[in-house]
DNA sequence: TTTCAAAAGTGATTTTTATAACAATTTGAA
DNA sequence: TTCAAATTGTTATAAAAATCACTTTTGAAA
């Protein structure tokens, strides 16, 4: 079960599932199925099963998964149980947006320090403490802390630039909210957060179905919904990627 | 060419070589060729030439694709000769932040309402000149001016129960910045925007290589970068998805 | 004209990913 | 103890997607 090539699919599903098993944890529960389990991720059980697979065996047959110890073991492979510290470029509306996102801490990032080119924005004082540096700084501060991770958000037709600064800065991983596809050697990761090409995959649907030009849907109910009796709402996370990863 | 079943990814990469080819007619670039383009995009060119394929046949062998034309073209294909009207759901730092994003707005994309439940949100007057209304509002807002498109920005807790006004209102695709997967029926789309996954897929990546269990890299230079001789960086959309559609 | 190089379009093939199906294990009740 | 129900782990199968490799078309230079 090592070895194999993982589909990088199957590590968004385990973000996803470390996430509900965070939520099971807080409600007390103290067993799940992959069924169950499978259920709040819009996924098929065997997926959820095929997925671990590729890590291990962490269930027990006839019982199920015990969710603080499946939890800590995705977290595990993820490698969130260290927290990881992170540097933000570009200080504009959806930077400033993330730096107060709830979600970033409670998955264990921390923003180390904000950068910006814009004259006007640096040394302003952001909520949350955090000063505006400028873009100069970056090495001194990515190398003396030893961060890997960097969050993109200045105006697409600076993204390379920066990107290069923070390759060679030593960064690993780039999460991108530019319009533009950056190119990075290899060892460095990229994730692209791209609004309008989602909207623009939820257009081409709606107008697909206003032209009657409707999608062969298999209108029955899939096998794997009739393991438990819920309601079908297949929505599911496959092919998910976002990946662009390189 | 009609019929085949249009594979999610798919649609997904024509958003981004709509994108390339604005620049390009920007640009005043007149004809460009498969490999350029997907060069551009960081796709295989055979790839965006079947992409095209599922739609009909746009260029002109020997020579190339004519920039407006195939702009043309693909912004048909995926809805966007018109304008969309969006509302906006959930008036927090990330909805404000998208509000004044430019890319909605040269996409086509116009918000024409803001909603949220907090009675301190109520009543302000956002930049951009939008009034925050409450979510009572919300069925009138959309039947009136038959809206089909939501962005949700709410806490997650709420996320389902707006889904269910949204749906029940009209709204055929949202656009779900949300942590929880929401169930919605058939024929209504839901694209998530799901910031600590992708990081997390991020950290999974950077913690493999830091362990020394690196990706198997074959690291042949791939047959179709030969096709010119451009320096390799494979940063594949494939797989990109996010999809999570239903 | 003829020839050649460039480049689209596409069927065939390969690779990747998801699903199904079932044997193996566990628990608890009869 | 034995049996049945629950549920995992995993192999086999199917589906989906990407890539290759070849044919066709075009335009331009010789």
């Amino acid at each position: 079960m090592r070895k194999e090539k993982i589909p990088a699919a199957t590590i968004i599903r385990l973000s996803v599932y470390q996430r509900y098993l965070k939520r099971l944890l807080a409600n007390g529960v103290k067993v799940v199925s992959s069924s169950e389990l499978a259920y709040e991720a819009s996924v098929n059980p065997a997926q959820l099963r095929k997925d671990l697979s590729y890590f291990g065996r962490f269930g027990v047959r006839g019982v199920g998964y015990d969710v603080a110890s499946l939890l800590n073991t995705i977290s595990g492979i993820l490698g969130l149980l260290d927290e990881w510290r992170v540097v933000l470029v570009g200080a504009g509306p959806i930077g400033q947006a993330l730096l107060r996102h709830p979600q970033f801490s409670r998955q264990g990032y921390v923003f180390e320090a904000v950068f910006d080119f814009d004259e006007n924005h640096i040394g302003k004082q952001l909520e949350g403490g955090h000063t505006v540096r400028a873009i100069e700084d970056l090495p001194k501060v990515i190398k003396e802390r030893g961060i890997q991770l960097a969050v993109l958000a200045v105006p697409s037709e600076r993204a390379q630039e920066i990107a290069d600064v923070l390759v060679e800065s030593g960064i690993k991983g780039i999460l991108n909210f530019c319009t533009t596809r950056i190119r990075v050697p290899r060892g460095v990761s990229v994730q692209y957060v791209d609004f309008t090409i989602l909207l623009d995959t939820l257009t081409y649907k709606i107008s697909q179905n206003n032209t009657g030009n409707k999608e062969p849907v298999s209108s029955a109910k899939p096998k794997w919904a009739r393991e438990h009796s819920w309601p079908v709402v297949q929505s599911n996370i496959q092919r998910q990627g976002v990946s662009l990863t390189s």
